[in-house]
DNA sequence: GTGTCCGGCGCCCTCTGCTGGACGATT
DNA sequence: AAATCGTCCAGCAGAGGGCGCCGGACAC
C-alpha cells in the first residue's frame, strides 16, 4: 500500500458509524468501505470487520455484505482513485470458484453475501453464500506477503440468519485489544462482525491461522467505548481471548513480528466462545468458534491449526438469541453468565472434576445423571430410540435424527460452498473442507506426512509400525488396510473374478485401477482430426496403465515406419504396424533378392560385387562386415577365447545355439543316435547350416530386423552366406559376455518368486532366468574356423551335476551359440573315459575337456 | 433435578485410485 | 541375452459414510 492511496482516504463519514478507523494507514479500507457505501448511498447490510493488523502494515481484510457493496456499485473489481478492488485471479481455485460464484449471483443477490475489499495492493476473492453455506474468503497482500511472507487473510462466513443481520446492523464489532503502541500491533478499525465470521490467517505453506478477534474487542471497547460513532459495543463474554504465547508461535516466527502488548486472557475451557454482542441496551450471544483449545489440545498441528472454518453452526436461522439486559450470574472462572443461579451452579461443575455418577459396571464417572444413564445403556443395550423406517435403535434421539438423515431422509444440512458436497454431520464438512484447503493438521511424529484427519494419521503409522491387522483367513497373509486385504481374496482365493475388459480391444485385465478411468476425454482429442474412432472416446488422459498407454489420444500422432498412415494411439499403430510384417521391402536391382531390411540389402550388393571391406590384420582373410572380422580375430587370433555350448537335458547332444536345444528337447525322446564310434549323431549339417532368423520385430525400429528364414523360402546361396554372416554377427553382440569359463551351475533350482511387491526385508532371491543357468555345468566360447566367429558352448548338466555325467562317459550335446538366433549348428560329442581324466578337480568341466571333446 | 437437544470428537468402515516392484511374454 | 512391454499385485493414501459416545446448554 503506497502512501498515495493512504493519504486518500479521509476519516469515516458519520453516515458509517460502524467503521472506525485508529489506524490511518489501514484507513484505506474504511474509507473504502464508506466510499463504496457513499457511491450507492445506502449502507443497508453489516459491515464486515477488519480486525487484525497488528504489525502487519498493509494487510488488511474487510467484508461487507453483498448488498451494500452493490448498492455501493462496487463490485469485486471497482477502482477508485488509486484504490481498487481487485480479484486475484491467482488465487486458489476453489476461491477463484467462489469469486465466479460471487459475481454470478450478484444479479440475483442472495440472503447473506460477505465482500472483501482490499487496498491497491490488496486482492480479494469474495463469495456468495446462503444462509446454509460455509464460505471461506482469502484476502491477500501481494506486497506484503512477499515481503513478510505473512500469508493471506481469510475470512470465513458461516450461516447468518436474516435476524442476525438485522442485528448486527444495530451493532458494532468493538475491537478492545490492541491498544496503539509504538512498534505493538495495532487494530487499525472497527467494524461489525457478523457472527460466523472469522478472520483466519492463511500461511504460505497453507497453513490457517486464526486472526484473533476478541484482542480488537477488547482494545476497542476501552479506547473508544464513548465513541458516538460506535453505536454499540461487543462485550466479550465467552472464553477469553487466547492467549498469546500460544497463539502467536506462528506468527512469532516472523521476524517482524511482535506480539500484541494487551492483557490477554488464557481461555480456560470450552471448545466454543461466546462473544457478546451489545445492541443498545440488549446483548446479543455470538458464538464464535474457538480453534485455539484444539490446538492446545494437540489435535491440531502448531502449523496447520484447524482454523479454516469457524464457527459452523447448523443453517439454523435463529441461533442468535437474545438475553436480558441484565445478566445476574457470571461465572469467575471464565466468560459465562446466565440469568440463573442454577445454570451458574451448574456449569462451574464444567470446571471441575467433579463426577458423583459413577458407573456400577465400568467404574466410569460422570456429572449428570443423564450422561450415567446414556451411558449405562451402552452396557444394557438399551436403545429407547427407534427409527420407524428400519431396525436401527439409539440411545439417543440425536442419534436417531441423524440415523434417519443418513440412511432415509438424506437431508444434508451442511453444505460446502466450494463445491457440490454436503454432509449431514458439520464434522465432515470440516474434514471435507480440508480437501479444499489443503490444510493437514495431524502430523506424523516419525516422517513428514501428515494427514487431514486422525485416522488416515493412524493408518499412516502402521506403516512405520509395521503392524499389519488384517490377515488373509485363507493363506493368513497379513495387510495393513482391510481394502487391501479384500482385494488379495478376491484376486487370489475367488473363483470367477469379474474381470475388467478393455472396451477399445480384446485386453481383460484383472483390476480396474489398471486398466484405466473410464472418464470422457472429448476435451483432449480434437474433434477436427481425422482421428475419431471410438478409442477414446471414453478414456480419460489420466486413466490406468493400459488405457493411458494403448488408447490415449496422442496429438501429434505417429507414423508408421513402414508407410505414410499417421495414427494418434498407440494401440492402433502397432495393429497397423503387424500388417506390414513380412513385407519384403527392399528389393536387389542384380538378382531376385528381395528383403525386409535395409542393411540386409546393402550386405547382399556385396555379394554381387565381391567387396570385403574388412581385413583381418593377423591374416589374409577378409569380411564384408567388421564385425565378422572381429568375429573371425576373436575365434582364430583371441587366446581367450571360448565357446558356448548348450546340452540337451534328455539325449545329451550338445548344440551351439539355445534355442535349437531347446526345440530339439521338445521332439527328443532320451534315445542317443550314435555314431559308429558311439558318439552321439548329429542329425542335420553342420557348417552352412539351415538357420532359423529370429522373428523380426513388429513394432521396434532397432537395426536387428532380420528376415524370417524359416518360411521354407529358399533365398540362394549369396543370402545364406549373408544370413549366416549376419546370424554370427547377431550372435557376437549378444554373446559379448566375459569368458569365463567354467560357469559352474546352481546346485538348487531357483525358487519362485512371489509376485507383487516384495516385503520391506526382502530375502536375496535367485534369479529366475537363472531356471536356465540351473542345468548349465560350464560355458565355452568357440571361434569357428570358416568364419572366425566366435561360439558360446554352454554344456548343460543332465539330472545329475556335470562331473557326475563326464565320469559316466554320458554323452554331451554342445550348442554352439552364436546368437539368440536358431540357427542349428550341431556338434557331437562324446565324453569318454579319456576326457574323463581332463576333469577338472572340482568334477566341473574345464574348456580344454569341452575343445578337447568338439575336436573329436 | 431431570430430560432433551445438539454439537463435537473419534473410530471404523468402504470405495477409489495411484504407485512401483515383480514377472511373464515378446521382440 | 537382454531390453521392452504389459499385467499382476501389494502398499498406501484420499475421500466420504456411518455410528458410538461424551458433554454443554436449555427447557420443564
Amino acid at each position: 500500500m503506497d502512501g498515495s492511496s493512504a493519504e486518500a482516504v479521509d476519516a469515516p463519514p458519520k453516515d458509517f458509524p460502524s467503521i472506525q478507523a485508529v489506524h490511518s494507514q489501514e484507513a484505506l479500507v474504511v474509507d473504502l468501505l464508506q466510499q463504496a457505501a457513499e457511491a450507492g448511498g445506502v449502507v443497508q447490510g453489516p459491515a464486515a470487520v477488519i480486525l487484525e493488523q497488528g504489525h502487519v502494515e498493509g494487510m488488511v481484510a474487510a467484508a461487507q455484505s453483498q448488498q451494500a457493496l452493490l448498492e455501493a456499485g462496487v463490485g469485486v473489481s471497482v477502482q477508485r482513485g488509486e484504490v481498487e478492488m481487485m480479484v486475484m485471479d491467482s488465487l486458489d481455485p476453489t476461491l477463484m470458484q467462489m469469486k465466479t460464484e460471487v459475481i454470478d449471483a450478484a444479479v440475483g443477490g442472495s440472503s447473506a453475501t460477505v465482500g472483501v475489499v482490499a487496498g491497491a495492493t490488496h486482492q480479494a476473492a469474495v463469495a456468495t453464500v446462503d444462509q446454509t453455506q460455509i464460505i471461506t474468503l482469502q484476502v491477500v497482500n501481494m506486497e506484503e506477503q512477499a515481503a513478510l511472507g505473512l500469508g493471506e487473510l481469510q475470512l470465513v462466513q458461516v450461516p447468518v440468519s436474516a435476524a442476525a443481520v438485522d442485528a448486527l446492523q444495530q451493532g458494532t464489532f468493538v475491537d478492545t485489544t490492541a491498544m496503539p503502541k509504538t512498534g505493538d500491533p495495532v487494530i487499525c478499525h472497527t467494524l461489525p462482525l457478523p457472527e460466523g465470521f472469522q478472520v483466519v490467517k492463511v500461511g504460505a505453506n497453507g497453513e490457517v491461522e486464526t486472526v484473533e478477534q476478541e484482542e480488537g474487542v477488547e482494545a476497542h471497547s476501552e479506547e473508544d467505548e464513548d465513541d458516538a460513532e460506535v453505536g454499540q459495543q461487543l462485550l466479550e463474554e465467552g472464553e477469553e481471548a487466547a492467549q498469546p504465547a500460544n497463539h502467536h508461535q506462528n506468527w512469532a516466527k516472523d521476524p517482524d513480528y511482535q506480539p500484541p502488548s494487551g492483557g490477554i486472557k488464557k481461555a480456560k475451557k470450552g471448545k466454543k466462545s461466546r462473544l457478546r454482542y451489545a445492541e443498545g441496551d440488549k446483548d446479543m450471544d455470538v458464538s464464535v468458534y474457538d480453534f485455539e483449545e484444539e490446538q492446545q489440545e494437540g489435535l491440531l498441528s502448531e502449523v496447520n491449526a484447524e482454523k479454516v472454518v469457524g464457527n459452523m453452526k447448523p443453517p439454523k436461522p435463529t441461533k442468535i438469541k437474545k438475553k436480558g439486559v441484565k445478566k445476574t450470574f457470571q461465572c469467575e472462572l471464565c466468560s459465562y453468565t446466565c440469568p440463573r443461579r442454577s445454570n451458574l451452579d451448574r456449569h462451574m461443575k464444567s470446571h471441575t472434576d467433579e463426577r458423583p455418577h459413577k458407573c456400577h459396571l465400568c467404574g466410569r464417572a460422570f456429572r449428570t445423571v443423564t450422561l450415567l444413564r446414556n451411558h449405562l445403556n451402552t452396557h444394557t443395550g438399551t436403545r429407547p430410540h427407534k427409527c420407524t423406517d428400519c431396525d436401527m435403535a439409539f440411545v439417543t434421539s440425536g442419534e436417531l435424527v441423524r440415523h434417519r438423515r443418513y440412511k432415509h431422509t438424506h437431508e444434508k444440512p451442511f453444505k460446502c460452498s466450494m463445491c457440490d458436497y454436503a454432509s449431514v454431520e458439520v464434522s465432515k464438512l470440516k474434514r471435507h473442507i480440508r480437501s479444499h484447503t489443503g490444510e493437514r493438521p495431524f502430523q506424523c511424529s516419525l516422517c513428514s506426512y501428515a494427514s487431514r484427519d486422525t485416522y488416515k494419521l493412524k493408518r499412516h503409522m502402521r506403516t512405520h509400525s509395521g503392524e499389519k491387522p488384517y490377515e488373509c483367513y485363507i493363506c493368513h497373509a497379513r495387510f495393513t488396510q482391510s481394502g487391501t486385504m479384500k482385494m488379495h481374496i478376491l484376486q487370489k482365493h475367488t473363483e470367477n473374478v469379474a474381470k475388467f475388459h478393455c472396451p477399445h480391444c480384446d485386453t481383460v485385465i484383472a483390476r480396474k485401477s489398471d486398466l484405466g478411468k473410464n472418464g470422457q476425454c472429448e476435451a483432449a482429442r480434437p474433434a477436427s482430426l481425422p482421428w475419431a474412432h471410438s478409442v477414446c472416446l471414453s478414456v480419460c488422459l489420466s486413466a490406468g496403465v493400459h488405457l493411458r498407454k494403448q488408447h490415449s489420444f496422442i496429438e501429434t500422432g505417429k507414423k508408421c515406419r513402414y508407410c505414410d498412415a499417421v495414427f494418434h494411439e498407440r494401440y492402433a499403430l502397432i495393429q497397423h504396424q503387424k500388417s506390414h510384417k513380412n513385407e519384403k521391402r527392399f528389393k536387389c536391382d542384380l538378382c531376385d533378392y528381395c528383403c525386409r531390411q535395409e542393411r540386409h540389402m546393402v550386405m547382399h550388393r556385396r555379394t554381387h560385387t565381391g567387396e570385403k571391406p574388412f581385413a583381418c590384420s593377423q591374416c589374409e582373410k577378409t569380411f564384408r562386415q567388421k564385425q565378422l572380422l572381429d568375429m573371425h580375430f576373436k575365434r582364430y587370433h583371441d587366446p581367450n577365447f571360448v565357446p558356448t555350448a548348450f546340452v540337451c537335458p534328455k539325449c545329451s547332444k550338445t548344440f551351439t545355439r539355445r534355442n535349437t536345444m531347446a526345440r530339439h528337447s521338445e521332439n527328443c525322446n532320451g534315445e542317443v543316435e550314435e555314431f559308429e564310434n558311439g558318439a552321439a549323431t548329429p542329425k542335420k549339417g553342420r557348417r552352412g547350416r539351415k538357420r532359423k532368423m529370429r522373428t523380426r520385430r513388429d513394432e521396434d525400429d532397432s537395426e536387428d530386423d532380420i528376415p524370417e528364414q524359416d518360411e521354407g523360402e529358399e533365398e540362394g546361396e549369396e543370402e545364406a552366406a549373408l544370413l549366416q554372416e549376419e546370424e554370427d554377427l547377431e550372435g557376437m553382440e549378444l554373446d559379448q559376455a566375459p569368458a569365463v569359463i567354467p560357469v559352474v551351475a546352481p546346485d538348487e533350482p531357483p525358487v519362485k518368486r512371489k509376485r507383487g511387491r516384495p516385503p520391506k526385508n526382502p530375502k536375496p532371491q535367485t534369479p529366475s532366468r537363472a531356471g536356465t543357468a540351473s542345468s548349465v555345468a560350464a560355458t565355452i566360447q568357440v571361434e569357428d574356423e570358416l568364419t572366425g566367429a566366435v561360439e558360446n558352448i554352454i554344456v548343460k548338466k543332465e539330472g545329475g551335476d556335470a562331473a557326475t555325467s563326464v565320469k559316466q562317459g554320458a554323452d554331451l550335446a554342445v550348442e554352439g551359440g552364436v546368437g539368440g538366433g536358431e540357427g542349428v549348428e550341431e556338434v557331437e560329442l562324446t565324453v569318454n573315459q579319456e576326457t574323463t581324466a581332463a576333469t577338472a578337480a572340482n568334477g566341473d568341466l574345464t574348456p580344454e575337456m569341452i575343445l578337447s571333446m568338439m575336436d573329436r
